[in-house]
DNA sequence: GTGGTCTAGACCACA
DNA sequence: GTGGTCTAGACCACC
């Protein structure tokens, strides 16, 4: 189970409506604010990822130097990029929970309007959330 | 309780990233979808919803140009736009819940790049789904 | 011979009745649907086509937005428009006679209407097309 | 077989492109042209017309006024409209395939723009008429 | 450079 | 009254 920065730590879709630089922020952003990547972590180089998923390298450029004004990731000259030392995003579950609020409520309004009950929605999540216990 | 589409059916939110039509052009679709509006129901004229919110006719043409030529909507000349007689968006419980896939599938990988616990992102859906209930 | 899409690859009426966004999604769909323009080629921008001829590129843009809702066209961000990795509109020959059906359809009522005998209109139509053969 | 006035004589498309109102006056224009109706013939009255296909007795009411500022039909008061005495319509074969000239040549321009082959084209036609000899 | 979105306003066609 | 089309021009986001 790799945890940590692995070569390709990105689920990118290039077809969604998200910005594929912003895909890799907020990727970033999360895993950080979760612990899943610890300070002192390594970055796959701007290269590695671009060539990975065949996008331009200034695309990942750009998220990286958004992540590291945030705070979040630190620039090692020479080197690459890696998580920062005290990382801006690092918080508490309470907090985190915060985060998800949007994609909450968006899931909740489009039941809403599609009609579907309440009792379906819960069994529906439960049943995703079992496929990720085991894959 | 007024299902059919009255003369101000959308919520619209000028300042959220989705494009005003695509709210609206996704409202239409859950709704239709869902069975709340009916084959045959009547929408408000381009005007009207234009006026009602301050937005441009444009805007909301687009969005009905863009339900009609997906089989949503059907064009009465001289009339307005109504429900298509064999809309292709209504669809079973069981369907309904693959639309919400994508939102489902979002909120699951955001908890997970969290490192938000199931039972927890369990907890917090149910939270938001008794406010519901009892706005 | 220039059969992937050239700088100015449409052939468009103002005069015509049919708008000037439907000449353009037609003639798309059929080059597409005829294979002469293949999965990946790139077609020109907006401002190439709008500025050659002399039409507003929202027109231009409407069309392509139209043709990249039915899949086929796709949207490259930040590149341009291309024809879809797998068109919607790709077919066999019989299929295309399908599309033909319509403007078949018409022509043979019309003939009816008229009380032009069949013979009449086979020749009418072996005529225009030798026209074609040597132009 | 009635070529004469019936109490139903129009095919119409409320879905098609062309309007009601057009479709009335162009299919009038090319049957009296063709000599399928005579002199004359009366027409079915604009409620009939407006009640069997479910439109605006004002959409039927403004193709019939059109014919006869042609002079196509004429009015006869209180009984309802007819054929003219000498309609400006009525010609020759080799006019009347002049007629088809618009038909033909979307036709022959759609399937150029498939790629269907001439032959294809041809057998496609005699396909058509066969079927309208023995239907 | 690319396309996307929205506005303001015009004119047209249809019922 | 209804929607459809097109324009001119603005501003934005993405690569």
């Amino acid at each position: 189970m790799a945890t940590s920065p692995a070569t390709d730590p990105f689920e990118l879709n290039p077809q969604g409506s998200t910005p594929l630089y912003r895909q890799i922020v907020e990727q970033v952003q999360r895993r950080v604010a979760g612990g899943l990547w610890q300070p002192g972590d390594e970055l796959p180089s701007v290269r590695a990822v671009a060539d990975r998923h065949a996008i331009n390298p200034m695309t990942v450029s750009k998220a990286y130097s958004l992540l590291e004004a945030e705070g979040v990731l630190e620039r090692r000259r020479g080197v690459g990029m890696a998580v920062a030392a005290h990382p801006a995003g690092l918080m508490a579950v309470a907090d985190r929970l915060d985060l998800l609020a949007p994609a909450l409520e968006a899931l909740v309004r489009q039941a809403r309007q599609l009609g579907v009950p309440a009792a379906d929605l819960q069994a529906a999540l439960q049943q995703r959330l079992d496929q990720e216990d085991t894959p």
